[in-house]
DNA sequence: TCATGTACTTTCCACTAGGGAAAGTACTTT
DNA sequence: AAAGTACTTTCCCTAGTGGAAAGTACATGA
């Protein structure tokens, strides 16, 4: 019932969650979806890769560089744990708010 | 989309999924239940109470002391928004905090 | 060519929350 | 009187966060 604590910051749940959804996004979609500053973005990505949940790549566009990240299978995986263990936690609530 | 932080701290989302689950939890069980110290539950519990999410009843059991803690409504709704909230940020991803 | 701009990254800073340990409180029991 | 129960509070210390600012590397405009 342990809630990884890589994941569970609010930020990097918000960029997780991003990344799970797609197969790679780019820098500036992500730190504009989530409404964060640069440096926050750049700092939690680059935790997120020292846990090996991440993995960066840089690249250009035309000729100005871009960042682009998607999840690592580690990544993906413990993401999942950690919903199951959120699931775990909240369900004996009992509360049925269900997505959509 | 935000993640009310007082509710967020791990150890205090257990405490509140606890108590969501029940009309009353005493502090013993909800102590042996998260696996934490007494000064822990104490604090959070406190936290909790200053946030006005948790009601502290103390009371006897024989003529020994005992505390037991609930959920107000204000604590219910706010759990129920922190889980709503969750789900949102998880949902793209197409996984599910709350099975249903 | 020099200044500016883009796209980040890193450093600096100031704060705060969270846990463990230990001491404190108010009884009750032995 | 000493010890135990059931917490509460204090003390201390570390790690995590965000914002601001400076740094890097390359590209472009005047």
């Amino acid at each position: 019932m342990e809630l990884d604590p890589v994941i569970h910051a609010p930020t990097r749940l918000q960029i997780v969650s991003v990344l799970a959804a797609a197969e790679e996004a780019e820098f500036g979609f992500v730190r504009d979806t989530l409404g964060v500053s640069d440096s926050v973005l750049s700092k939690h990505a680059s935790a997120l890769e020292t846990a090996g949940y991440v993995r960066i790549r840089k690249g250009y566009v035309g000729k100005r560089p871009r960042t682009w990240f998607s999840l690592t299978e580690q990544g993906r995986s413990a993401f999942a744990d950690y919903v199951r263990n959120l699931q775990k936690i909240v369900s004996p609530s009992g509360l049925t708010v269900l997505p959509g």
